[in-house]
DNA sequence: TAAAATGTCGAATGAAGTGGTCGAAAATTT
DNA sequence: AAATTTTCGACCACTTCATTCGACATTTTA
């Protein structure tokens, strides 16, 4: 594939992108996205094995797109409470931003049957909980936290995040979502810190 | 059609109202009406003829609160000058409202061959030149506007409002449309105020 | 520059989805 | 308990959709 039919798939991938946000899987139509991006029909399968492969492309593009944001908020933070914080919020924050799309692999029931969905679910979940973790070793080694089981407590902490994972996706300002994260987090340092 | 029939009707209009403002006409079914009103798909046509009638009654019931809106509005304020921005306004704010659905009668060019859509905005700019047409009438019996041709100076606001309207609808802020508001007037008040 | 490789799309197709009908059952009223 | 209103499952004709195929266009290679 060259160079510029390279660039045209990530213009196909980009509005599919915004497509999919707006209608959903079921409901977008290779067509809506050939007109959008500007090229016929047929010419989307020289780019994508069929619907499913764009869905599937997308949703890791935005994978990525937020972890690469997760990453780079916590290497700002320096202390492991700030990490955590950082975590949590930027996490809310891009699921925001991406939400229209997660809804529909992280809500939407009806495409539970898509086992890549629940693959790319399972490994996301995996890969916070592995962040977490390293956050918790790193405050246990330099004794900020005293737990005994941090793989427990990782997932505890996941439990957490899950459960006001609705009320965040809500909330109208991202202020409320700062002052519900330092209330969750102060009591669980009060809890954790030595 | 008892009472409570006619709340479930209520509720089909609802639903449907909040599923065509997402999916638009063409991508909504009338099963998803359905699921979401918790109703039988074929209870559907015992409510409404067809898909077409569930979308028109739709947008009229939108039409009719734009258009109670509008009604208080101007009633509150005093001054001509006063009535034409508050109706400006108004008629903004509300569209934005209700845009999602709007944008569908107004915009969508797919949908022209509905004689019905076309019907229904005609009426609909008709009573809006009527509304103009009768402040400045006011406007002129108390000597504060002086105009040759109430019904051209009419046409000419409300060309004026349509062809602010894609800028109002993408205004992020309220206060933004407000300003608009006071210029445009401001210039047009200029122009006609004794 | 001719042949090979890469890229593009119109047309066709079968499968799935959709609007709408009908009649029978369920619920309600008389 | 008969009459009426309301609900909906099953069905059909038609449309839409994802996907394929082959032919044409464009670019690369030799």
């Amino acid at each position: 594939m060259s160079n510029k039919t390279e660039i045209k798939k990530e213009i196909v991938l980009k509005v599919a992108q915004d497509i999919f946000a707006k209608y959903g899987l079921s409901k977008t139509t290779i067509e809506d996205i050939a007109k959008a991006a500007g090229v016929g029909k047929s010419s989307i399968y020289y780019y994508f094995k069929n619907k499913d492969d764009i869905f599937r492309a997308v949703i890791e593009a935005q994978v990525k797109y937020v972890q690469e944001k997760i990453r780079n908020a916590i290497n700002e933070a320096q202390t492991p409470q700030e990490k955590l914080k950082k975590f949590v919020v930027t996490r809310m924050r891009c699921f925001r931003e991406v939400a229209h799309i997660f809804e529909h692999v992280f809500k939407n029931e009806y495409l539970q049957h898509y086992a890549y969905v629940q693959k790319i679910r399972k490994d996301y979940d995996q890969q916070e909980v592995d962040i977490i973790n390293s956050i918790l070793k790193e405050g246990i080694e330099q004794g900020i936290f005293k737990i005994q089981d941090p793989n427990l407590a990782s997932f505890v902490i996941m439990l957490g995040i899950k459960g006001l994972e609705y009320e965040w996706a809500t909330a109208e300002d991202s202020q409320k979502l700062e002052q519900d994260t330092d209330k969750l987090f102060e009591i669980l340092f009060y809890g954790i810190v030595k």
